[in-house]
Order: C-alpha cells, then sequence, then structure tokens
DNA sequence: TTAATGCATGAACGATTTTTCATATGTAGA
DNA sequence: TCTACATATGAAAAATCGTTCATGCATTAA
C-alpha cells in the first residue's frame, strides 16, 4: 500500500467524510442500499425513521458523494455512488471484528 | 468482497468508530505515527496543540484501538494498533480523489 | 521526602450535530 | 385546476462533541 501522507485541506475533508459515517442511521441507511435502489418512504420504513430525518441523511451521504439519485415519478430513488463504501465498511467490520 | 451484513451492534459500533476518525485532530495524531512511535510531549509540538486537548483525543484513540500506548519511565508513548488504521485512511483518501 | 517533569482527567463552556415539526416544492391523476 | 402523495427544507429543540483550564497522579532525581 502506498503512502498515505496528507496535507492540511485533505485532513480536513477526510475528516468530513468519516463524520458522514459516523452515524449509526446513515450507515444504516447505507446498509439499506446494498442490494440496489430504495426509495425514501421505503428506507424510512425500513429503518424504522421519520421521512424527514432521512429525507436530511440523504442529503448529507449525497453530498458527500456517497449515494446517488434519480427522480422516477413522485418517487426519488438512492442508491450508493462506488464501491468505495462498501470497501470502507468492509474494513471498518474486520477491524472491529479483529479487535473486540 | 464477501457481504457486509451488519446487526444493530455492530452498527453502532461501526458509527462509533467513523466518529472517532471524523475529527481533523485525530486523524493528524494518527498520521504522525505513521512513521512509529511518539511520545505525547512530542505530538503535541508536532501538531501545535496542548498536552491536555492531545491526552483526551489519545484515550478516544485508544478506546477504539487505533492506538496502543506503553509508559517508558516519564514518557507515555504511542503507536498504531495496527495495519487497519492505514488501510481505511487510505481507502477514504482513494474516494476523496476520485470524487473531487 | 520534596521538587520537577510528563501525562491523565473532570468540569465547564462553546460549537456543532441530529432530530423533530411545520411547511414548501414537485409530480401525477382526476 | 384541485387533490393526493412523495420528498425537501428551514428553524427550533435536544443531544453530542471538542477544547480549555485547573488539578491530580505517576515517575524520576536530588
Amino acid at each position: 500500500m502506498e503512502d498515505i501522507l496528507l496535507n492540511e485541506d485533505q485532513l480536513i475533508d477526510m475528516a468530513e467524510l468519516f463524520k458522514v459515517f459516523g452515524d449509526s442511521t446513515r450507515i444504516r441507511i447505507l446498509c439499506s442500499l446494498f442490494e440496489g435502489e430504495r426509495h425514501v418512504q421505503e428506507i424510512a420504513v425500513l429503518l424504522g425513521a421519520s421521512q424527514s430525518g432521512v429525507s436530511h441523511q440523504l442529503k448529507i451521504l449525497k453530498q458527500a458523494k456517497l449515494v446517488k439519485s434519480r427522480r422516477q415519478g413522485k418517487l426519488v430513488c438512492y442508491s450508493l455512488a462506488d464501491d468505495h463504501v462498501k470497501i470502507i465498511l468492509g474494513m471498518a467490520k474486520e477491524h472491529l471484528e479483529e479487535t473486540l
């Protein structure tokens, strides 16, 4: 693995990115998208959360480019933006499993 | 890559873990340990932070098992706990570089 | 034992975040 | 157009977090 020295801006960006992962509601949302697209209501029901709450969190996830969305009539479907999400979560899971 | 379905406890633990990464001071501390052990004062000077502040953050990092420590006389030396730290940071860096 | 040095910790304050509530926007169908 | 449904958003309330300050504990050397 190459070196990962970071400059000041990268540090800030990286902290921002991890902050996004650092909330169990948002991780739940990401996990709910592992098998593909879901629309907002669907996610809200799945998590037992409010529509508004989910919408707010989806916005944060989207700003971090962890999810993308497309409108389909009245629905807005969200999906994972790329594979890094799964990889990062997988790495974290591994860490947890090895250290607990 | 294997699947990464998570149960409730794992979700919480994972969010906790990412929360720890979600602060630029803590990332700075982790990066300062890439080349090996450092003691507290050394880290504080390197970051231009207070001894107390660094100590508080080191405690959080240690609880998350991202760093370990050993006492050497009056000094306490900290080092990265395992390779996951570098890997996780590397993965995040990759994500940032590809999406910005 | 006392003094000096290095680190840890508790409490308090300010700042940031998450959640909730009310409401606005957008879309489809009658 | 009007109504119903799906989502987004702003603002306020509630919860969480980071930093600082003061002080305590541990170690070493005199």
